[in-house]
DNA sequence: GCATATGGGACCATCTTAGTCCAATATGCT
DNA sequence: AGCATATTGGACTAAGATGGTCCCATATGC
């Protein structure tokens, strides 16, 4: 149904890397290796998560990035955000110009609410929730997954 | 932030539109017109919608569409379902087949669950909600907006 | 049988996405 | 100072999804 893109499926797995990794700093190829993505992907996704200061970055030499927060305080509709952009459910409903079909268009608020409904969803999950274990969470059961033939991108 | 491709919005105004004609079996000419959208999208979407059993057809001259059931009876969650396809928020979490990214992805869990909160979210929601004006909904507050002008969003 | 409608595609232009790469800048170390 | 290491910002491209149109077969009413 509702779609995130792999790149923010991606930057979360990196943000939960980072998280793990708590007191130093990572550098892009530290984040690559232990996430299995590839490098200049994983650069990519940094660099938009620095921007959208979900990261903290250290250039140079030992450079590298940390979270710029606990992950407590990082909010699954901020990661969204950030990677995803402030891209909103639907799409006449960003601009405030009419939908182009007159005013026939009742539907805006309703997808707008649903959109309200879903974002406050996203705020009470944070980056601690997705980082630790699964056995705090009152789903599915998951069971069957477990380590897997390595198979990862890279398409060169 | 998430999205709903137009082609899911467009339909979703059929399905307004058409809850609004109760009785009558409206021609796909008729719902076009009624709602400004091109003919041939609307035919597209049309389809989908009767494949998806969320109205009725009736072939032939005089033929049409109707709502299959009562909006009341209609869920957002459906109408996504039936115009966006079974996808899931994650790519991943469709298969069982583990990420590719070996065992390290703590994360399919994670969006799942959002998923699932997000699904419960719309199956809140009800076609008879979406159609009808925004001062029915118990949801929020989203006090401040009544009949509003041409002032579709803010985003957030 | 003819006009009107839906059913089920195929089809294409275009926008977005995923992924790579490069030049510039900043910092630590020798 | 100079070199190696890393981030920064951007360009760039191939592949895929999306939005939209059209065509032909089938079904029904008059």
């Amino acid at each position: 149904m509702l779609r995130i893109s792999k790149l923010t499926d991606y930057g979360t797995m990196i943000l939960v890397y980072l998280a793990a990794q708590t007191s130093e700093v990572c550098s892009a190829n530290d984040v690559a290796n232990g996430t299995r993505i590839a490098l200049p992907t994983v650069q990519k996704l940094l660099k938009v998560l620095a921007r959208g200061d979900l990261v903290r970055s250290l250039r140079g030499a030992e450079g590298g990035y940390a979270l710029s927060r606990t992950p407590e305080d990082i909010s699954a509709a901020e990661i969204v955000d950030v990677l995803e952009g402030p891209l909103s459910i639907t799409e006449c409903s960003m601009t405030d110009s009419q939908c182009e079909l007159e005013d026939g268009c009742p539907v805006g608020d309703a997808w707008q609410k649903i959109n309200r409904t879903i974002r406050s969803a996203l705020d009470t999950v944070t980056l601690a929730d997705l980082a630790h274990p699964p056995h705090e969470f009152p789903l599915h059961d998951l069971s069957a997954r477990r380590g897997k033939p390595p198979e990862r991108r890279s398409s060169s």
